[in-house]
DNA sequence: ACCATCGTGGTACGTTCGTATCACGAAACC
DNA sequence: GGTTTCGTGATACGAACGTACCACGATGGT
């Protein structure tokens, strides 16, 4: 049956196979024809929809960020319509913490990719630039709209603060990923930290740390 | 001539010799081979001294590991006698930024086992749970004496700022590895940390960041 | 109705990998 | 001094990998 197909869908769902074979057996002990069987084509059509491994590797970091991105806004979503910076900042950090199934594919693959990107300049030029940069100035720009209310603490440095506090979330989330800590510790680290750099006594009442029930719609295969 | 050869010193050498080659060209693309050659040994020898590869990456580990601590306490020692809790505990979260080649291939090579921990059930029992144990231990009982002599801001608790100052360093380290953010950038994102930490106006007076000038004696081969 | 093109399958090729096997010289031991 | 063990080299093997090649059915255009 080869009706003209939609080379774009196609290669979107080849790179979410991708994604869970890699999620589930690591990104380093991906193979094609791994790929090609989670996706349940043969070995021929992953060649002709990506010619080579390295722009199939490409294309799945790109739709790996641009899922994270879509998680993150889902998030945001969530949080409710107008939230308060506080509970902005927070369900964006927590967004990033591998709690869920999801989120911890996301950040075992991403951090993969960043390992690969250090000697890979085709990588290298990826999203790790351009991503994580859009992030900061995001939390800069919420961190200074809370700061113009009169909502932080003294002393804190919009910018730096941003940078701070990704870098922790994106440290704690390794923590949570080899085992070392267990995501509530992450979490507690995380709201204690806030709790510095946020004025107490403010509106939001963020009493339990508000990672979501984890409805993941996640294909449930083989693992 | 086969005298009699300590094993424990050949097996060092060898696991150096997978060190800079996997520093050169990342982990996941090292063989037995190029260890072998790296080495100046010939392939049998490396399967000699480590039976199979599991082992030699696991000692490999290990090594790394071993490594890491001694460059920490030097640069500890390196920063005086009694250099004061601000200091101490900068020279430690400095000691953990990629600033030379050194570090940069620790913290490289050290992302990349902790990816693969994820997966691998015999990695994921080496130090990745037990040394970041203990350097948060240590961190925390440098914050708790540096508290008790009322040297912290108010509020301050120890052990979560211990767990943070540590996942923000190796965060940090991450963008600094990928290229997203310089050294510099990142010491001066630690500093302004640490100065919401340590009250300011006591006796250390950190005005430029202590990187020393690095002086590393790697051996100076092909890359 | 023809034909060029698209989507697809099967399979083969060359390489590289980790590991195993065979062989041998030199030392250590009794 | 014979023999057993140790250190070392060369090479072979089977598997897996990424990629290339070949064939063919169906479809869309004209």
């Amino acid at each position: 049956m080869p009706k003209r197909v939609d080379h774009a869908e196609r290669r979107t769902e080849i790179a979410e196979a991708l994604v869970r074979v890699a999620g589930r057996r690591g990104l380093h002990a991906v193979g094609m024809r791994d790929v090609a069987a989670e996706a349940g084509v043969s070995l021929r059509l992953v060649q002709y929809y990506f010619e080579t491994k390295e722009k199939l590797l490409l294309y799945g970091l790109e739709h790996l960020a641009e899922r994270f991105g879509e998680r993150v806004s889902a998030r945001l979503r969530a949080a409710g319509d107008d939230p308060g910076p506080r509970a902005t900042v927070e369900a964006l950090l927590m967004a990033a913490l591998p709690t869920d199934d999801e989120s911890r594919t996301f950040h075992h693959l991403y951090t993969s990719y960043a390992v690969m990107a250090v000697h890979d300049r085709a990588l290298a030029a990826q999203p790790f630039i351009k991503n994580p940069d859009a992030a900061e100035d995001a939390l800069t720009g919420l961190l200074r709209q809370a700061q113009d209310a009169d909502l932080l603490e003294p002393g804190v440095e919009p910018r730096l603060e941003a940078t701070a506090l990704l870098a922790m979330s994106a440290g704690l989330g390794t923590g949570v990923l080899v085992g070392q800590r267990d995501p509530e510790s992450a979490a507690a680290v995380l709201d204690h930290h806030l709790n510095r750099v946020f004025r107490t006594g403010t509106a939001t009442g963020p009493r339990h740390i508000g990672v979501l029930p984890a409805r993941h719609d996640q294909r449930a295969d083989g693992s």
